[in-house]
DNA sequence: CTCTCCATGTAAATGGTTACATGATTCA
DNA sequence: TGAATCATGTAACCATTTACATGGAGAG
């Protein structure tokens, strides 16, 4: 029920397309809301029959012509009321846990390369996010921005997934090491 | 699909029922998988189905009866597949998030309030990840248990769990200080 | 000439939540 | 007397993923 909100959310930076708000959902929102592609082009047409957005058409010569929305003042109430309602705290999905938690009845060695590989990842997310605060807070220093800035949403939850991401590395690394030198005991004590 | 996996990696620590995979989830598994009671019994049902798991009714005299469940050979091999397989980056999807991005358009003080109560709640269930996780260790330092124990899954997830929900305190608490200072300031302005 | 990007959508299938239902036992 | 715990399940409903479909433009 909160894909609409997450949306409403990203329409606070101005309008939008569906593809857009598709291919910069995990920079800005979903460091912490993912959504594929056709769930937002679902969910932009309910909106919008909501009236909580509307969509004005863009003709466009050498591409195909794409909807722009922009939300409403029933939808800035809508999110109004949203920011201020209780909300459960998050549940965690995560394959790759599940994998480590079962490590022990499974492949180390290709799970320690599987570790390595999002640990990699993780970085790359969280250098995007960090560049993304520092466009953001230009020349003043965090807390100056955080006290003067007009909007300070996306900076809060840039905050979070930066370090979301470097404690997702972290963790990866210390795993992947833990599992290689348990494997190499293993190996001593068969020799 | 991964619900099933994490169920058979449940079952590694031994016989469970239903009701207990649905009590020790959060415990367990599940810093990083959630599932409710209903998913855990329709899944469960699958799984026997399937030959993964076998179940035996134990008859209760003061209270129902339940089935106990156990992971078979196939169940074994199943779940060793798993722990090599490829799995992609998880996505987060956390409403309090998308309430903290929307902060500047909505009532920033309750939103403070809520997030005083996440803090709290994200304590207290890291510390009893770490309680879990002295347990395991029992006298001997991290390093020597995750070099000499049997199986180390469960404490590598739960360093996971419990610096996750360190973080989201720590940043719970950053984000209601930042909002009640903007809050002060404004009514600063006001007067 | 193939691949990727732009841009949107439908339809089917799976996965997940919520509500409802039962019924004895134990604790306050 | 009322609520919580034990223990399992069905059914209806939503949310999400995956597959399929289209078609021109520009890069290699």
């Amino acid at each position: 029920m909160s894909l609409r909100h997450a949306i409403l959310a990203a329409l606070l930076d101005g309008e939008a397309s569906g593809y857009h708000l598709a291919k910069n959902f995990d920079v800005s929102v979903a460091s912490y809301w993912f959504a594929t592609p056709q769930q937002l082009y679902a969910e932009l047409t309910r909106l919008e029959t909501a009236g909580l957005i509307t969509g004005r058409e863009v003709v466009q010569q050498r591409r195909p012509n794409k909807r722009m929305f922009t939300i409403t003042e029933a939808g800035m109430s809508a999110l109004h009321d949203f920011v201020a309602s209780a909300s459960r705290p998050t549940f965690i999905r995560d394959e790759l846990l599940v994998q480590v938690y079962a490590c022990d009845a499974g492949d180390a060695a290709k799970l320690a390369g599987h570790l390595q590989e999002r640990a990699a990842q993780a970085i790359a997310k969280a250098e995007l996010i960090e560049k993304l605060l520092a466009k953001l807070r230009g020349e003043r220093s965090e807390d100056r921005y955080l006290a003067e800035a007009v909007r300070v949403g996306p900076y809060l939850t840039g905050l979070r997934g930066s370090t979301f991401e470097r404690e997702n590395a972290a963790w990866c690394h210390r795993v992947a090491s833990v599992l290689r030198l348990r494997a190499n005991l293993a190996a001593e004590t068969v020799d």
